[in-house]
DNA sequence: CTAGGGTTAG
């Protein structure tokens, strides 16, 4: 079509526009499908050049079905817009919205056949079995292929790796003649997608040896591989990368914060977050889940208030951090304004955010409150049901808590490991022996779930609770794994309730195999030789202490300031508000340390 | 104007 033509057909404003810039790269580079659709609507007879810059347009903005239906439409129209540059478009479209495999396919079938001779519609139709997970189609269109393109080998690596098999995918990456910085990035993402890190980084090692190009893609899959491992090394290694070669973008130095975050260096992620130029909601989102879980919910708080400052908006995953930093303070009345502002958001109640909100309200008192989201979550899966089964457990409510097992088995959702722990966690705070007994036969026998470290614990602790200390011993001899310092110090604690000395010396004896600096277990058991009378063997104990040089070690307190809780021990110099926890436990006329007239505060 | 690889949560 004639430009001048085109033009005055056009409305003045779009023949305004069309001075600056060409019409299929203001088509491509739409910014919305609206300016996008009324662009091309104004288009009377469309060339297959401008449809395939529309489809673009939609493609970049991620409208997947509605570039189907668009393109559905302009061929009924008449359009030219069954040329081969369009079928990419929708067959990546068709591939990336899943409930469109099927549209996908009926596009696909023919196009086997018919347009065998192009190379774009070709590696669109590799790529697009390989994302649907049919790897025999997509090899064997890749087989027609005349020449041995990266581009669809690299397509074939990654449906290799969502179907896991690795190996498959090495083979192929083997034998490629030539391979892009892409081939390198598909393969150690495969490796770090089947749970072989250091597979995955070796590779990254190979590729740096062999002169390839890591790009943006490649250090941002090794932070993401180095934040699971928690290989801080590797990770600042990959670092430097991106001051050599220029890899700077969001998403990287997000995936820097990431891995910073989950290697416990929480001081250089934020200092990577204050250097990003632009921050977006996954970056906000990172460092403030990153804070949570560092047990630093004051500053996830703070970068929360500092976030609705902008108009970056927070999104689901945004308020799960702050969720989780909230539940971490425990402050009922915090507790209640934040979950005001997240249910005030009228998301959907997926469940992430309900188990979120959930464990925040029973963590913050308001048990009713956690009740009524987990009525209110429409798709309860596994998590959610643990999420309120343990809430009623830690919160005595052991009957709700078994009524609700009772309901999600007949619901017809399996149980998992952590829905046991729960259960037996109620059973062990009401003391219901033979009810956890028979839920841990239950979850052997019927559910097929394997007895953890955690359910032991329980049950020795039930046993403990109801006096059966041999008992509890015979079972702790029993079990299928390592008993650890709990069960035993859970042992060696009823020992001295129960005053059973005898029963306490081999409780300690265990103990102290696997904790022999742990200085309380030699008090305790001092205690109970004390509490039978047995000086001699208390004095015996204090000189083992002496000269083992162990410490006896403060215990912690818990103290309510401002509606937030704080964990300190005696001799504390270091917790921010050190000051004021000393008055408050001046307060309350209490001593904190009788042989230490002037303690300090030690912050957690 | 058309094909490949990457980041956040219970």
């Amino acid at each position: 079509m004639e430009p001048g033509l085109l033009r005055s057909l056009l409305p003045t404003n779009l023949a305004h526009l069309l001075k600056t810039r060409p019409l299929h790269a203001l088509l491509s580079d739409a910014s919305t499908s609206r300016a996008a659709r009324h662009l091309f609507d104004a288009v009377p007879h469309p060339t297959a050049a401008l449809c395939s810059a529309f489809l673009s347009g939609l493609s970049k903005l991620s409208l997947h079905l509605e570039l189907i239906e668009a393109h559905l439409l302009a061929a009924l129209q008449g359009a030219p817009a069954s040329r081969p540059g369009c079928f990419p478009l929708v067959l990546k479209s068709c591939a990336l919205s899943q409930r469109r495999a099927r549209a996908g396919r009926r596009i696909a079938t023919p196009l086997v056949r018919g347009m065998l001779g192009d190379v774009f519609v070709q590696t669109a139709l590799v790529d697009f079995y390989a994302k649907n997970g049919d790897m025999v189609s997509a090899v064997k269109v890749f087989e027609e292929m005349p020449v041995k393109d990266p581009i669809p080998m690299n397509c074939l690596i990654t449906g290799y790796s969502k179907s896991g098999d690795v190996e498959k995918a090495r083979r192929l990456f083997d034998g490629m003649p030539r391979r892009t910085s892409a081939s390198w990035n598909s393969m150690i993402a495969c490796y770090a997608h089947g749970g072989e890190f250091h597979e995955a980084l070796a590779l990254f090692d190979r590729m740096l040896s062999e002169g390839a190009s890591p790009n943006d893609i490649t250090i941002t899959t090794v932070f993401s591989i180095c934040a699971k491992t928690g290989d801080i090394d590797t990770g600042r290694r990959a670092r430097a990368l991106i001051g050599e070669r220029d890899l700077q973008n969001m998403i990287v130095h997000t995936a820097l914060m990431e891995m910073y975050v989950k290697c416990r260096a929480i001081d250089e992620a934020r200092q990577e977050f204050d250097q990003m130029p632009r921050r977006d909601v996954v970056a906000w989102s990172t460092m403030i889940a990153g804070y949570a879980q560092n047990g630093r919910p004051h500053e996830s708080l703070e970068l929360f208030e500092r976030m609705k400052a902008t108009n970056c908006k927070p999104n689901e995953v945004t308020l799960v951090g702050v969720l989780s930093a909230c539940a971490q303070l425990g402050s009922d009345e915090l507790g209640e304004q934040i979950g005001n502002y997240v249910e005030s958001q009228r998301l959907p109640l997926t469940s992430y955010l309900g188990s979120a909100l959930i464990d925040m309200y029973i963590k913050c008192g308001h048990v009713g409150r956690a009740r009524n989201v987990f009525t209110r979550m429409e798709q309860k899966v596994v998590i959610s049901w643990n999420s309120m089964i343990r809430g009623l457990a830690l919160n005595g409510f052991a009957d709700d808590a078994i009524t609700l097992y009772e309901k999600m088995v007949s619901d017809g959702v399996q149980p998992n490991e952590i829905t046991f722990v729960a259960l037996l966690t109620a059973c062990t705070h009401a003391g219901l022996v033979d009810k956890g007994m028979a839920f841990f036969e239950e979850m052997k026998k019927k559910h097929h779930v394997s007895p953890q470290v955690e359910h032991c614990a329980c049950i020795v602790d039930l046993l403990c609770k109801s006096g059966r200390l041999w008992e509890a011993y015979k079972f702790i001899c029993d079990m299928k794994v390592e008993p650890n310092a709990v069960i035993w110090s859970t042992l060696l604690s009823a020992c001295r309730t129960h005053a059973d000395v005898e029963l306490a010396k081999l409780a300690a004896g265990k103990l102290l195999a696997l904790e022999p600096d742990n200085s309380s277990i030699y008090v305790l058991l001092s205690n109970i030789y004390a509490d039978a009378g047995l000086w001699g063997d208390v004095r015996e104990i204090r000189d083992l202490m002496r000269s083992k040089n162990v410490q006896k070690l403060s215990a912690y307190s818990w103290i309510e300031l401002d509606g937030e809780v704080h964990k300190f021990l005696v001799q504390d110099t270091y917790h921010p508000r050190s000051a004021e926890i000393y008055s408050a436990v001046d307060g309350l006329g209490l001593q904190l340390d009788q042989t230490n007239p002037d303690p300090e505060l030690i912050s957690e």
